[in-house]
Formats: C-alpha cells, sequence, structure tokens
DNA sequence: GAGGGCTTGTGAAATCATTCACAAACTATC
DNA sequence: GATAGTTTGTGAATGATTTCACAAGCCCTC
C-alpha cells in the first residue's frame, strides 16, 4: 500500500465519530458533503482519504452509513481489541486508567504502573496500581500492544527502553520529554506545553489566525 | 507576515524546550544541526523554520543558546503571561489545573470551574473549583485569553460559546466532541482516542510506519 | 589581511497534500 | 428502457511544505 498521510489517518478517525453520530440517529446513508460538512473538511477531502483505502461508496447514492463505519473500522485496525499498559499512576494517568472513552473504543487497560509505593495498591475504578518492577514480567504475559505513558520527563526515556524491549509496539507519550523509540515503534507524543505554546502563538499573531 | 504553517509552530516549541536543556547545561552556542539532531529533523528545516522571523545565527558559528532562547520565546508569545480558565473539574480538568508544566511556562490557572455541586469548592492546589455560573462573571473580570475545554462531549459546544462570547480569545479542547468557535478565536483540540486510534492504524499496517 | 574551515540564510527543486473537475455509475421517474 | 438528477472515484492541477545546494559571512590561524 502507498504511505498513507497522518492527517488521513486523523480525519478517518474523525468521519467514524460523525458516522457513529448519524447511525445513532437512524440515517442509513450519508454523502461525502454532508460528512465533509460534520468534519469541517470538503467532499473531495472526504473522497479522496477514502480511495486510498478502496470503494465504498455507490454513485449516484452515497455510502450506508452502518458499512462505512465498519470499513473505517477495519481501516483503523478497530475490528478487534488493543491492550493497553499505562504507566504513571499520577494525576494524568489516573486520569486516563478511568477514562470511559477508551474501553468504549475497545482499547483495554490491562494494567497501570507506579514507581512510587505509596500509589501502589490504589485502586482506580476496577484496575490496581502496580509495581513498576512488574512491568516487565506482565508485559510477557498480557502482551499488550500500547503503552501510554504518564510518567515525568526525566524519566521518559527508560521506560519507553523497557516496555519496547518487552515486546510494545506501540507508544503514546505524555511525558514532557522527546523520546526516540527502535524501528517498527510507533509513537505519538501529546505535549500539553506545545498546545498552549501553539495558542499563544496565535494570540501573538492575530493577522494570521486560521480560524 | 506570511502564513506560518502549524508545524513550524510546533517544531519551535520543541527547539525551546531542547535548547533550554542546553542552556542549563551550560552551552553557550548551537549549530542547527544539533539542534535538529535532538529534534529528530534537519538542520535545513531548523533554519528555514527561523526564517520566517528574522535571523538569529551567526554564520560559522550557530546560534547563541540564550538568545535564541529569548526570540523563539518572543516568536511564541511567551515574552508575557497568560491567563488561563479550566472548565470541567473532573478527572483531566483537576489533573490539568495541578499540572506544574502551565505555570512554569507562563500560563497562569486562575480559574477552574465545575456544573457539579459536589466538585464546587474542591481545592485543587492553591485553587478552588467555582460554580459553572460564575464563569462569566470571572471572565469580565480576570481576562483570561484562554479556555481549556475538560467536560463531556455533549456539553462542550454550548461552553465554547459562552466563553468565547465572554471574550476568551483561544480555546484547547480536550472534550470528545468537534467544536466550533466564532472567526478570530483560535482552536487546538487533543482527542485522546483519536490519538489511540492512529496508534491502532500504524500497529494494523506495519508495512508502513515511518519510525 | 589572506586562506581554510564552518555554519547560516535562502532561492530553487523536489516532495507531499489538497482541491478541482469530470467521466462513470447509480436511482427514480416516466 | 430512456432521461434527468445525483454522487462517487480519480487523474490532473494547484498549493504547501520540506529538502537541496550554495553563496555569503564569520572565526581562527598564520
Amino acid at each position: 500500500m502507498k504511505h498513507i498521510a497522518e492527517s488521513t489517518v486523523r480525519r478517518l478517525s474523525l468521519y467514524l465519530r460523525f458516522l457513529e453520530e448519524f447511525e445513532t440517529q437512524g440515517q442509513a446513508t450519508i454523502s461525502s458533503g454532508e460528512l465533509a460538512l460534520s468534519g469541517g473538511t470538503t467532499s473531495a477531502q472526504v473522497r479522496k482519504d477514502l480511495s486510498f483505502f478502496g470503494s465504498f461508496g455507490k454513485r449516484g447514492l452515497g455510502y450506508g452509513v452502518r458499512d462505512l463505519i465498519g470499513s473505517i473500522r477495519e481501516i483503523l485496525g478497530l475490528h478487534r481489541s488493543w491492550s493497553v499498559v499505562i504507566i504513571g499512576a499520577g494525576k494524568i494517568g489516573a486520569a486516563l486508567a478511568q477514562y470511559r472513552g477508551f474501553t468504549q473504543r475497545g482499547f483495554n487497560v490491562v494494567g497501570v504502573y507506579d514507581k512510587d509505593p505509596s500509589r501502589i495498591g490504589v485502586t482506580l475504578d476496577d484496575i490496581t496500581v502496580r509495581a513498576d518492577a512488574e512491568l516487565e514480567r506482565d508485559i510477557q504475559r498480557l502482551k499488550p500492544q500500547i503503552a501510554v505513558l504518564c510518567v515525568p520527563g526525566d524519566a521518559a526515556q527508560a521506560l519507553v527502553d523497557r516496555v519496547t524491549k518487552a515486546g510494545v509496539k506501540a507508544v503514546l507519550n505524555f511525558a514532557p520529554a522527546q523520546i526516540h523509540v527502535p524501528k517498527g515503534v510507533t509513537l505519538r507524543a501529546v505535549n500539553m506545553a506545545t498546545e498552549l505554546e501553539i495558542l499563544a502563538f496565535g494570540l501573538s499573531h492575530p493577522e494570521e489566525r486560521a480560524s
């Protein structure tokens, strides 16, 4: 398959959200134009995004909402469930561990880990924080594909090294640090400070604000 | 000024982080190549990013670390402080309210709001959760430029309408919903589910994984 | 102050992403 | 089954971003 841009994948995820909304409203079919309107993009963009993966619509009719949901879920890899470990049971880690949105979309949190003895044993909903030292053994056993990193910046790289060595193939990094992963491991980072700084840039340069 | 790509602003924020690290290590000058190495980009990219805003280096020598920090902070609008209100004192909102990284970078949380009476009055570090109903009055008084939205998806749009109407000029949305803002307001969204879905896509399509 | 060794700043080229525009394909109606 | 009215799928065109490549400028040594 040709290389797919991240922006395309991001939009597919967005379309999926709208499609699910349309489905609960009982709408059976949808045109690229309608979908574009919800997502703030153009109909050509919607069709192009989908065209990388096949053709899912009917000319003259549009897309079957239910079918397209199925197709996009398949494309994104959501037709199966994924196991996630959360590393760091501080404020952010704990909040994510209890976030319903994950489970709803097929991401099962199978473990939460912390180094701090005072956090170990704490129960977050139905999951108990475990000791950092158990990480490798648990990864061997539970085979999570994804690790979500919610630790202080200076601890981040060492933990990524440990979890990728133990077999984790994707990392979502909330730690305020740039980390590196071995080839073959997918990495994404969410940095609160950077997000705010982009807003500050927008506020400081009003003449060229996009929206 | 010509339009600046978001990717450029994002990288500037990243460079700033590395420069601060280099400064604490006592390094006086740095070349675009060194900076590129830390940030996982190329020296030409670093120079091009900076060139949109002026010329900050010395040929043959590189950039003065301290000077470049100052210049990038100025570019991003971090030479002043910004006031932030957090809306929603649930898990994520509370975690953000207590996140040190914000204050450190000149983003002052001046208010945290919730609708739920059982959350109102709760103290998060040195700030007390206030009633949702106080929002407009407080925005008039404290003039925050930025609102961080941490509420359930179905409450998001109504709250954005309220805060933008009251004068907030930038919104960082953590709510799992697509929201719209009036012209002239900067919007950014962080959607945990989308981030995980992009990882799932990467896991499902290993043949074309970037890293 | 001339020459060697670096490194910047920046047009030009190349690559990547979005938008355009239209033939092809479908439904519904007569 | 022919016609009108839609909407898809996709090459081509446009626009945006990144990379290339090199002249210009600076430091240091002799």
